[in-house]
This record gives C-alpha cells, structure tokens and sequence, in this order.
DNA sequence: GATCGTCTCCCCCGTGCGGGGGAGGGCCGC
DNA sequence: GCGGCCCTCCCCCGCACGGGGGAGACGATC
C-alpha cells in the first residue's frame, strides 16, 4: 500500500516539482493537489491522503490556519508536512504549533524530500531537527531556524521519562555500555531507549538526537 | 618502557591512593612522590618522569604555579596531569592556561585514572572535556565545571583550518559521507580528518566531540 | 476483563565509525 | 635543501551502533 499524498501550495510550479519528485518512487503516489488551503478540507475527506505536503504562505487560507482546520474537523487527519522556503521563521513555528507533523524546504534535495514524506508517513515520528540544520548548513546560513524547529519538536516529542534520562546522558557523552551500567539494565534495554529518542526526534543517530538536545535547550551549555 | 609518573599532592592518603591505583598496572611506574608545589622541579630534574599528576592545592606552591615553573625551567618537560577535587573551577582553568596537559577528578574510578595517565602520556592528546562531563555526570552535578575544561581544551588545541570545517559540519548532524560530499573531498579524508578532531579533543567519538564544540562555545544553539 | 503505554530484554544483521597503520604532494620556514 | 605541517587518499580491522523484528511484565485506564 503507497503512501498517498496531497499538495498543497499556490505555486503551480512547485506542485509540478512536488509531484515529480514524489511520483517517482514506487511506494508513493500523489492523490491530489490543491492551491490554496481554503480547499484542502474537502480534498482531504474525499481522498483521505496520508500526508498532506502543505505550504505556508498561500493567498486565502494560509498553511497554518488550513493545518488547524484539518486537524480540528478531520478525524484520522493525514499526517502534514510543512513545506516553506525557510524565509519567515514564526510561520513555521506557528505551522508546528498548530500541529503539524513535519517540516521541509522547498530547496531540499529531492532524496531528501521522498525521505521526509516516508518518515512522516510511517509513524508518529514528528520532525528532524538535524536534518533542518543539514539543509540549513547545506544552503548556507539561516541560522534560527533549526532552532525554532528543533524547540517544537522537543515540545510535540513526548519522551517518555526514561527516554528523557537517556536522552540526557547520551547528550554527556556515554555509550549505551554506560548509560546501561548507570542505570541498571541491560544495553538492549538502552539500545531500546535510544531508538525511541531517535524516532521521536527524528533523529539519525545519537549524535544528531544531542544536537536536538542542545538546539532545543533540553540540555544547556555550561 | 613504562610511563613514569611523579605524584604530587599535600595529602598523603591520595599519593598512597594513587600509587596503589597506578603501580597496579604493568605498564605504569610511580617513580616518586612529593608534598607539595616547591619541591616538584629539582624532583623533575632528577626523575625525568613522563607524567607529573598534580594537585591543584597546596600548601606552599600550588599547582598552578608549579606547573608554570616545571613548563618554564624544564627542558622536554613531562605532561602535568592537573588532580583536583573540583570544587574550585578557575584553578582548574587556570591550572590548564598555565600549560597543563589534563586534568582528572579525584573522584574518578581507578580504570579512569589509569586511562588518564596513559593517554597523557601517550601523545599531544591534551584534554578529554566529554570524559569529564561523564565523571560530572556519574557522580552528580557540578554544572559548569566541563565547561571551564571543555572552553580550555578548546583553546589550547588548536584545531587546523579542515579540522574545524569538519567539527562544525560534524555539529550539523553530518555524517562521515555528507562531510565528504559536501567539502569535496573523498570519505577517507573525512575520516582522517575526523580522527584528528578526535584525538585534539580527547574525544572518543563524534558525540563526545559535538557535545565538546556546544560546551566551548565553538558552536551555539540557535 | 481488555487495552494501552511503558519498561524491560532478546534475536539477527548490515554498516558507519574509529583505530592504526602508511603515503604522496604542497607550502612554509629554517 | 631539508624538515615540518597540512591536506589528501589508501589499506585492514573490530566493534558499537542502529534497524527491524518480537516478547513478557506491570500499571493505568476504560
């Protein structure tokens, strides 16, 4: 079963780009399109998408309000994965409080554009902060960005108190082996943990889930 | 050959307590001992031992100021290992400003001093700041104290212009390939690269070395 | 009673990572 | 000229890491 997918931007353009991109792979299939989020209620009953890559700025009803709306009228609402060009952080932050699921530039590689929607489709994992600030390191500069992302994320990605503990000792330096002997269990059940961090954050490994650890202030410097 | 280490402390059940700790090891020998920061130099000059481990508290000279004058009056002077309770951070930062090669908590476990020494002893190695926010970390609190080190480690390794490239893209999130991909160069010289970060650190792996680079300030949240 | 989430531990398995070597070329300073 | 540092790339090798499963025990919630 594909991963179905809604577009949404008032950009014909980047719609058609979107869909190249995506179309491509053989596990997702883009359902429909739409240019402005005033229309994306309907679409999203009728098609019941898995995702809805959705932009911010759109002329009617903006992705922040459209994302509220769904996820407000919609039961089993789609996953949505903000789509922005990165120019005005508190959209995108808005975006995520509203309750967005994930968050993509427009400039991304495609790999990377088929990766987010995959890894939005599959679980309640959220966001990836560190891939925000690859992209960002990638096209240069940006810096605030990632950080805002990386703040909503920690806040939407519930850790559970012993991940939380996990998560704070990865981010002093232990191997699992370490975290293990100080907390008593075994390194399967480390291993366990940190994969439920990586997943939440959207993490790769370690080193990316503490460099969301200290983007997001869940650890401090100093 | 193996390392030989000078112990200095004013107190003699930690001198009793290192030697213990020390001479267990084959490849570790205590070749002598003094009380205090004055009589270090003529003992230098007599022993040539490879490593000084050095109290930061004395009554006479302290460490700080024994450091300096070992490093000052010495010729192919040994590495001065910088010992300390940690209860007062700007001797520890100083004692580090004044060219000492590392530093270790008295609260350590044995299997850490050990490592300490060798690897002092070993090479231009200079500090460990991420080891010391593990020791920070399994024996509770004492915020800000692998800050000072980590700032000091930092400073005094000097870092090559790639080397630095690399660190900053490693607190990225990048892998290994990314690094490469990005840079222009091949994955081996990434990784020779990344070696080279590691071993100015004092780092064991990438983690240790981005959690070094957030804790000196090298790179900042937001 | 049934369900869900959390914590715990287990398996297999691929691979990225890091250590330890070495080697060549370029540049700079002695 | 020669040594030293830096950057580049190469080899082999062991292992911790992380993915992808599964499973049992406990408590809370319904």
């Amino acid at each position: 079963m594909p991963v179905t997918v809604l577009l949404v931007d008032d950009e014909p353009l980047v719609r058609a780009g979107l869909r190249a991109v995506l179309e491509a792979q053989p596990d997702i299939e883009v359902v429909g399109e739409a240019a402005d989020g005033a229309a994306v209620i309907p679409l999203v009953r009728r098609l019941r998408p898995d995702v809805v890559a959705m932009d911010v700025r759109m002329p009617l009803l903006d992705g922040i309000e459209a994302t509220r709306a769904v996820l407000r009228t919609v039961d089993r609402p789609p996953k949505i994965l903000v789509v922005t060009t990165f120019e005005n952080d508190e959209y995108v932050y808005e975006a995520l409080r509203a309750g967005a699921d994930g968050f993509l530039l427009k400039r991304a590689r495609p790999a990377e554009i088929v990766h987010a929607v995959r890894l939005i489709a599959e679980g309640e994992s959220l966001l990836f902060p560190a891939s925000v600030r690859q992209l960002a390191a990638r096209y240069g500069e940006g810096e605030g960005e990632g950080n805002l992302a990386a703040r909503a994320a920690m806040e939407r990605a519930r850790l559970t108190d012993r991940e939380a503990e996990v998560l704070r000792l990865m981010a002093r330096g232990l191997s699992n082996a370490e975290i293990a002997e100080r907390l008593v269990v075994g390194t399967e059940t480390v291993k366990s943990h940190v994969s439920g961090v990586l997943a939440k954050l959207g993490a790769r490994d370690r080193t990316q889930a503490v460099i969301a650890a200290y983007e997001s202030g869940f650890v401090a410097p100093g």
